[in-house]
RNA sequence: AGUCGCGUAGCUCAGUGGUAGAGCACCUCCUUGACAUGGAGGUGGUCGGUGGUUCGAUCCCACUCGCGACUACCA
C-alpha cells in the first residue's frame, strides 16, 4: 500500500465493477426500499446541488441495501422542454439558422441529436460520484414507456373534468411565444413610473386623472373603475369618458376593488391585458380589447400610426401624445413588480389565448390531507408549512406550451372547431364516430415539462401497466429534493400520485438546503462561482478554471471581475480531493433547513481523513499479516474489549442519526469513531501488545483478530458514505477478518448488537486516558520532549491508619484499586505515557520538587530534578488553581441559593455537591502542590 | 403586506431548561517504524439586544435590532 491514499487510481476500476457486475440492481429479497432521483435535465451538467444530493440518496440507498433491504435507486432524466429548446435554438441561432426556418419535425430531430450527444455527460458524472442507481432502469421523460403514461394521464383527467380547454388570461412570454404556468413567473421589484393621465369627460366637463404603470395598454382600455365609496367621484359613476388618442366612449364604473387613496383613485380598466382588470372586466362584463400582438407589438385594434410599434416604443409615443395634447398631469416615480419569464428573462404580458388547465382543486385536496394525516412527512417538517400554505390557495395549472419540444397534447380539431380528446388519432374517431373522411388536426402545443415529472414515482416503475416494480416500490420511501421545487413537483407528485396510485408517492421528503458559494451567494455561471463537484473530485488547475468560468457568458463584459475573483480564491486551482472526501463533506454539512456556504478547506479536512483511514488500513495489514490470524488460543485485551464497545455505541448513534436524516450527525459518529478512538486509542494500545516480548501469544492473537474484525467491520459501516475507499481497504481486510464475499457494497451492515457492550472495558480505558493525558499536559506544560522518558512517583490520599503502616510505607497511600490498575496496564502506561518506571511514593521519603497531575485520589509526580523549570510549573498551577476556583464558584453560588436546593431535582442538586466536593479536593492539591514548589524554590 | 427561517469561538456551523461543542484557522512542541493529508498540548465565546416565565434561560415566551428566503392583485 503507498503512503498516502490517491482515489484517483481506484475510483474508476471500482465503479466499473460494479456496475459491470450489475449489483446496482434491486436483489429481489427483502422489504422494499425505493427511491426515485429527482431526474436531472438530459442535457444538462450536475451541479454542487446535485452532487449533494446524489450523496445523501445513495447513503441511503448503499445503507438500505446492506441492511438487506431490495432497494432501487431509480435513475433517469428529464426532457426539460422550455431549457432544452432553447439550448438547441441558440445553437441554431449561432449557425444563423431560425428555429422557424425549420419544420417541427426538422427541428425536434435535432433536439434529440442533441440530448443523444450531450445526455451522457450526467451519467457520466453521477458513475464519478459513486452513484449506486440501477442503470438497467434507467428512464427518460420523453421515452415511450413515459410519453404512455403521460397520454393516459390527460386523457383520464380530461375524462373526469379535470382538464379544460379555455380562453383566458395567461402569462405570456413574447419572447418564446409561448404561456407559462404561475410558478415560472419570477416578479422582480423595478423603477418605474405611476403616469396620471386626464380622461375627459363624455360632456366636454372636465376630466378625470387614472393613474398608471402601463400607459401603452390605455389603447384598450374599456372602463375606468373608482371606489363606489370615493366622495370624488361618486357623481360620476355610470358616466362615460373619451378614451384619448381613439374615438372609443368608456364608461365609469364602481368596484370595490379601487383604492381611494392610492394614485389618483380611479383606476383604467384594461380587462385583455392585466389580470385584476380581466376580473373587473368579468364582473362588469366589459368588452376585452386585445391591443397586442404574440411578440408584444402593437395590433390592429390600435390606431393606425401605432401599429406595430414594441409595446414599448409605443408607450413612449403614448405618453408623447398625451403630453402633446395636454392629458399628461404628472409622472410619479414608482416602484413595481415586474413579471418576468424564469427562462428569458424577457417581461411577461397577461395575454388572451385558449389554453389547456388542470382543475386543480380537486387534485389538491386530498395532497393536502394526506400530509395532515402524515402519511406522507416533510423533514424538517416546518416545510409542510409551504406546502399546505401554498396548496390551500392553489390555482388552475396552465399545462399547454406553445413550444416544439415535449409531450403533444393528445386532442385533436376537425375543421369545425371540434375539439377530440383521446389517446391516439385511431381512438379519437372510433370513440366519437368520426368518419376517416373528415380532417383532424392534433393540437400543436406541448405539455409542461413539470406534467410528465409529476408522474415520475410511477411512470417509472411501468404504469399503467399493473407492474411488479409498482407493487414493490411504490410508494417510494423518500425524496430528497430542493425547496426549490416544492410547488413545481413535489406537490404535484402527490396530487398525482393520491389521484392515479390511490396512495401518496413517497413517505417522506427530505428537503436540502442550497449550496452557496463561500460568500454565501447563490452559484450560477453568471455570476462566475460555479464550482463543478467534479473538479473538486480531480482537481483544476487555475487557468483551466478562470477558462470554464468565463466562457459562453451570456454577459462577456463579466469575465474580467469573474477571473479576479476567481484567481483570488482559488490562487493555485483546486487540488484533487477525491470523491469519498466530497461526499462526506456534503453529509456533514446536511444540517437539516440551512442552507450551506461551501468551504473546499473543509472538503480538504475529509481527504485528510480519507488518507487517516488508509494509513490506518496500512498499519493493520502490517501488524496482522496478509491473512487472517490462524486459530488458537485467544485472549482478547482491555482495549480490544473497548473498542467493540465504542464500535457498538457508534453504530447505534449512526443509524439513530440516519432514521431521522441526520446526515450530519451520521458523519461525525463515524468521522469521531474512526480517528478518536479507533485510530488516536485503539492502534496505540495495540502496539504495547504487539511490539513487546513479554506479552502472550494468546494476547497477541487477540489483538490481531480485534485489528481485521475490526477494520473490516469499519469499512461497511463508513461504505455508505464512502464508497470508494472502503471497497479498496475492504478486499484487503475481509480476507484477514476470515469474511467471504466479493464486494463490501453487498455485505450486512453492521448490526450494533453483534459487537458486546463492555462496561468494565470502557471505565478502565477511561481512566489509563485519563493517566496518560494527566502525564502529557505535564509534559507539554513543562516543555519536556517526547523522546525523554520519565520516571513518575504515585502517592495517594490513604493515611497510614487506613492501610497499616508498612503497606503505607510501601504504597504512598495508592488505595489498591488503583495499585491494581497500575499494575494490570502498566505496559499502556508505560509506552503511550513515555514512561520509564511508575513506583510509588515511599512514605517518610520526602517528595522531590515535582510538577503533577490528579486521576481522582491518585496524584502523579513527575520529578523535576534537571527537567521542569519551577517558575513555569508555579505558572501552570496558578492557572489551574484559578479556573477550578471558577468553576467551583460558580456553583456554591448555585447551592448557596435555597430556592435551588428546594426546588430543583435532587439528583441535581446531589450531582452539585459532588462536583462542589470533588473541586475543593482538586484545589486543595493544587494548592499544596503550588506551595511545596514555592518553598522548594526558595530553597535552591 | 403575509408566511417561514437565521443571528453561538477569527471563519463555517452543530447543540441543550442544569459543567458551552466540532471542523478549519491560530499558538507551542515533535521528522517516535500507520499516517507531517501526521502526533501531543494549548489560546479563543457575558450563545444579537431588552424584558418575562423558572430555583435555574444560550435554549421557552414577548418585544426589538440585523440578515435571508418564499408567497402576494396595489393600478
Amino acid at each position: 500500500m503507498d503512503k498516502v491514499y490517491a482515489p484517483h487510481e481506484i475510483e474508476r476500476r471500482i465503479y466499473e465493477r460494479w456496475e459491470s457486475n450489475g449489483w446496482f440492481a434491486p436483489s429481489g429479497k427483502g422489504t422494499g426500499y425505493s427511491i426515485a432521483i429527482p431526474p436531472p435535465n438530459v442535457t444538462g451538467t450536475l451541479h454542487m446541488g446535485h452532487a449533494f444530493q446524489h450523496t445523501l440518496m445513495d447513503m441511503l440507498t448503499r445503507y438500505h441495501r446492506m441492511r438487506g433491504d431490495d432497494t432501487l435507486w431509480q435513475p433517469g432524466t428529464d426532457h426539460a422542454g422550455i431549457a432544452t429548446q432553447m439550448v438547441v435554438e441558440r445553437q441554431l441561432n449561432a449557425q444563423g439558422i431560425k428555429r422557424t426556418d425549420l419544420t417541427r419535425e426538422d427541428f425536434v430531430e435535432r433536439v434529440w441529436k442533441w440530448k443523444a450527444q450531450s445526455g451522457g455527460t450526467i451519467n457520466g458524472q453521477m458513475r464519478r460520484l459513486g452513484d449506486s442507481v440501477d442503470w438497467s432502469r434507467d428512464r427518460f421523460t420523453m421515452d415511450e414507456g413515459l410519453s404512455k403514461a403521460v397520454v393516459e394521464t390527460f386523457v383520464r383527467l380530461h375524462e373526469e373534468g379535470l382538464i379544460y380547454r379555455g380562453k383566458r388570461l395567461v402569462n405570456w412570454d413574447p419572447v418564446l411565444l409561448t404561456a407559462l404556468s404561475d410558478l415560472e413567473v419570477e416578479s422582480e421589484e423595478e423603477e418605474g413610473s405611476l403616469w396620471h393621465l386626464r380622461y375627459p369627460l363624455e360632456d366636454g366637463s372636465g376630466h378625470l386623472v387614472v393613474a398608471t404603470t402601463r400607459p401603452e395598454t390605455m389603447l384598450g382600455d374599456t372602463a375606468v373603475a373608482v371606489n363606489p365609496e370615493d366622495e370624488r367621484y361618486i357623481k360620476l359613476i355610470g358616466g362615460k369618458l373619451r378614451l384619448p388618442l381613439t374615438d372609443r366612449l368608456i364608461p365609469i364604473i364602481a368596484d370595490t376593488y379601487v383604492d381611494p387613496a392610492f394614485g389618483s383613485g380611479a383606476v383604467k380598466i384594461t380587462p385583455a391585458h392585466d389580470f385584476n382588470d380581466y376580473e373587473i372586466g368579468q364582473r362588469h362584463e366589459l368588452p376585452m380589447i386585445n391591443v397586442f400582438t404574440p411578440r408584444a407589438a402593437m395590433n390592429e385594434n390600435v390606431p393606425t400610426r401605432f401599429q406595430g410599434l414594441d409595446r414599448f416604443e409605443a408607450r413612449k409615443q403614448v405618453v408623447r401624445e398625451l403630453d402633446e395634447a395636454g392629458l399628461l398631469e404628472r409622472i410619479d416615480k414608482h416602484k413595481l413588480m415586474v413579471p418576468r419569464g424564469d427562462r428569458t428573462n424577457s417581461v411577461l404580458e397577461p395575454y388572451l389565448t385558449d389554453q389547456w388547465y388542470v382543475k386543480i382543486a380537486p387534485l389538491a385536496e386530498p395532497a393536502i390531507k394526506a400530509v395532515e394525516d402524515g402519511r406522507t412527512r416533510f423533514v424538517p417538517e416546518n416545510y409542510s408549512k409551504i406546502y399546505f400554505e401554498w396548496m390551500r390557495n392553489i390555482k388552475d395549472w396552465c399545462v399547454s406550451r406553445q413550444l416544439w419540444w415535449g409531450h403533444r397534447i393528445p386532442a385533436w380539431y376537425d375543421e369545425q372547431g371540434g375539439v377530440f380528446v383521446g389517446r391516439d388519432e385511431l381512438e379519437v374517431r372510433a370513440k366519437f364516430e368520426i368518419p376517416a373522411s373528415t380532417k383532424l388536426t392534433q393540437d400543436t402545443d406541448v405539455l409542461d415539462t413539470w406534467f410528465s415529472s409529476a408522474l415520475w414515482p410511477y411512470s417509472t416503475l411501468g404504469w399503467p401497466e399493473k407492474t411488479s416494480e409498482l407493487a414493490r416500490f411504490y410508494p417510494t420511501s423518500v425524496l430528497v429534493t430542493g425547496f426549490d421545487i416544492i410547488f413545481f413537483w413535489v406537490a404535484r407528485m402527490m396530487m398525482f400520485g393520491l389521484r392515479f396510485m390511490g396512495d401518496v408517492p413517497f413517505r417522506d421528503v427530505y428537503i436540502t438546503g442550497l449550496i452557496r458559494d463561500e460568500l454565501g451567494d447563490k452559484m450560477s455561471k453568471s455570476k462566475g462561482n460555479v464550482i463543478d463537484p467534479l473538479d473538486i473530485v480531480d482537481g483544476i488547475d487555475i487557468e483551466a478554471l478562470v477558462a470554464k468560468r468565463t466562457s459562453g457568458l451570456m454577459q462577456p463584459q463579466m469575465a474580467a471581475t469573474i477571473e479576479k475573483n476567481t484567481r483570488k480564491q482559488y490562487p493555485t486551482g483546486m487540488a484533487p480531493h477525491g470523491t469519498d472526501a466530497l461526499r462526506f463533506t456534503f453529509a456533514a454539512l446536511a444540517s437539516p433547513s440551512r442552507d450551506i456556504r461551501f468551504d473546499l478547506a473543509r472538503v480538504a479536512g475529509y481527504r485528510n481523513f480519507c488518507n487517516k483511514l488508509w494509513n490506518a488500513a496500512r498499519f493493520v495489514s502490517m501488524t496482522v499479516g496478509e491473512t487472517a490470524p490462524a486459530p488458537g488460543p485467544t485472549e482478547l485485551s482491555v482495549a480490544d474489549r473497548w473498542i467493540r464497545s465504542r464500535f457498538s455505541r457508534m453504530l447505534e448513534q449512526f443509524e439513530n442519526a440516519l432514521r431521522e436524516y441526520r446526515f450530519d450527525f451520521a458523519a461525525t459518529a463515524l468521522y469521531e469513531f474512526t480517528w478518536y478512538e479507533f485510530c488516536d486509542w485503539y492502534l496505540e494500545l495495540t502496539k504495547p501488545v504487539m511490539q513487546s516480548e513479554t506479552s502472550s501469544e494468546a494476547a497477541k492473537h487477540g489483538t490481531r483478530q480485534t485489528l481485521a474484525e475490526m477494520l473490516e467491520a469499519l469499512q461497511r459501516a463508513l461504505h455508505p458514505l464512502m464508497p470508494f475507499i472502503t471497497e479498496e481497504i475492504w478486499q484487503l481486510a475481509a480476507p484477514l477478518a476470515g469474511r467471504k464475499g466479493e464486494t463490501v457494497m453487498l455485505q450486512p451492515f453492521p448490526a450494533s448488537g453483534e459487537y458486546p457492550r463492555d462496561a468494565d472495558a470502557e471505565r478502565e480505558i477511561e481512566w489509563i486516558r485519563s493517566f496518560i493525558l494527566g502525564v502529557r499536559q505535564i509534559r507539554s506544560g513543562m516543555d519536556i520532549a517526547p523522546s525523554k522518558k520519565l520516571a513518575v512517583l504515585l502517592s495517594g490520599t490513604l493515611a497510614a491508619t487506613e492501610t497499616g503502616s508498612d503497606t503505607f510505607a510501601a504504597t504512598g497511600g495508592v488505595s489498591a484499586s488503583d495499585r491494581a490498575r497500575i499494575e494490570k496496564h502498566r505496559p499502556y502506561l508505560e509506552r503511550l505515557g513515555g514512561l520509564e518506571s511508575i513506583t510509588p511514593l515511599v512514605a517518610g521519603a520526602s517528595a522531590p520538587q515535582s510538577a503533577t497531575a490528579l486521576i481522582g485520589e491518585l496524584t502523579i509526580l513527575v520529578p523535576m530534578a534537571g527537567l521542569i523549570d519551577a517558575d513555569a510549573e508555579i505558572e501552570r498551577l496558578t492557572k489551574k488553581i484559578e479556573k477550578t476556583r471558577l468553576d467551583r464558584d460558580k456553583i456554591a453560588k448555585k447551592l448557596a441559593n435555597e430556592n435551588f436546593v428546594k426546588n430543583a431535582p435532587p439528583e441535581v442538586v446531589a450531582q452539585d455537591r459532588e462536583r462542589i466536593a470533588e473541586f475543593e479536593r482538586t484545589l486543595a492539591s493544587l494548592e499544596a502542590q503550588l506551595a511545596r514548589v514555592r518553598s522548594l524554590k526558595g530553597d535552591q
